[in-house]
Formats: C-alpha cells, sequence, structure tokens
DNA sequence: GACAAATATGAACGATTGTTCATATACTAT
DNA sequence: ATAGTATATGAACAATCGTTCATATTTGTC
C-alpha cells in the first residue's frame, strides 16, 4: 500500500536512523543486552564523544531509551519492532547483495 | 548476532537507500507494479532530472532493475527482499511513533 | 572539600547528499 | 531530415551529517 505522508516520514526517520554505521552498531549492541556508555565505546565508537552525540539522536527518535545507575546510565533498545527491522535487513543485505 | 564489518556495510547501504522520501516513494511506486521513468516523475518526483538521478542511484544499489522498452525505460523491485523489508518498516512506523 | 570517573553538550569542520539547471542522448513519427 | 518525446548526465549549490575538540555536568571516593 502507498503510505501517506505522515507514515512515509516515519519511516524514512527511522531508516535514517539505522542507516549510520555507529547507530547501527550501537543498535545491535544493544540487541544483545542492555549496555552503558562506555561498554559502547568499547565496543562500537571511535570516541566518547561520537557515542555520546549518537545516543542521543538514538533517544530523540525513540529507538532507544536510557535510565539513570549512579555513575552510569544505561541504554536499552525501546522496542522489539526495532529488533525486527534490524534483523530482517541484516538477513536480507546477505542475500542482495 | 552481531554482523562482520562487510555484512554491516551491506545493510548500512540498504537502509540509506530507503532512507530518503523520494526514493522511498519510488519504491512503493515500484512495488505496486512496474513503471516508465514518466510514470514516476508524476506520482512521486520533483524534477524529472531528480527521479533520474534517484533511478540510478537506487540502479547501481540493486534494488532495483530496469529495462528498454523503445522509447520508454521500465523500472521494477529488484527483489522481493525490498518489498519485505519497507512492508516491515511501514508496519511497525506506525506503532513506535 | 578535592579529585577522579562517567556522561553530556556546543561549536566548528570536512564530507556527503539531494536538488536544480542546462544539455546531451536515444528513440518515434511525420 | 526535422521535430518531438523520453530519459540520462554533469556541474554547481545549499543543506545535512558525523566526527572531533574542548569543556561542562553529574556522581562516587578519599
Amino acid at each position: 500500500m502507498f503510505p501517506n505522508d505522515k507514515d512515509l516520514d516515519n519511516v524514512v526517520a527511522i531508516l535514517k536512523m539505522l542507516a549510520d554505521p555507529t547507530r547501527l552498531k550501537i543498535v545491535f549492541a544493544l540487541m544483545e543486552g542492555d549496555k552503558c556508555v562506555g561498554d559502547l565505546v568499547r565496543l562500537v565508537g571511535p570516541t566518547q564523544s561520537a557515542i555520546s552525540h549518537q545516543l542521543t539522536t538514538l533517544r530523540n527518535s525513540n529507538l532507544i531509551k536510557s535510565t539513570k545507575f549512579g555513575n552510569r546510565v544505561m541504554y536499552s533498545v525501546a522496542d522489539e519492532h526495532v529488533n525486527q527491522v534490524v534483523e530482517l535487513c541484516l538477513t536480507h543485505a546477505k542475500e542482495i547483495k
């Protein structure tokens, strides 16, 4: 079905968020379990600042959520739907290319 | 599963292609049936040039394919996987936001 | 309180991107 | 051949994006 403008904009917004290596790595990492910023910097990222900026971006788009635990901030995937989209893209990326 | 670098780059490439309103509209339009450039300009696009540029981009990424019919060039979705990814994103975009 | 660790923020920069304009190419019809 | 229609292409430009650097904020420890 051809979507209306609002739905289409939402789809584009979600895809835009995932269409960046740093952000996609963050999402993949969080799919395996909640992580704090430091963990993500070690697993994914170039610098702490870059990761923090991207985490803010992802949170503003409601793809991930955060909770403070004392010193740390724990991040997690906001919605099971995100997992499904990412997994499907991965499965099919292997077959298309 | 955390993907290796090559798979991750492929996923990012696919997502990047779909994460643009013009290109996403093109893909949605083609999912309803093959179309020539003129049809897509009428349905989707700002200018003929913009549509043509994006069609080239999408074809280079193997998401769509083209066939010449005399004067016209017919475009179609390259792979059923593309439909699935797009449909899933649409379904879930409505629920996430 | 002073210092260290974890995270966030703002400004600046280079790079990439999508569009437009102008023009080129390919095919059709008269 | 000429004119008309369909599509492609190249250069240029504004806008967006992701990173870095420097610094601020918050929390924990001594």
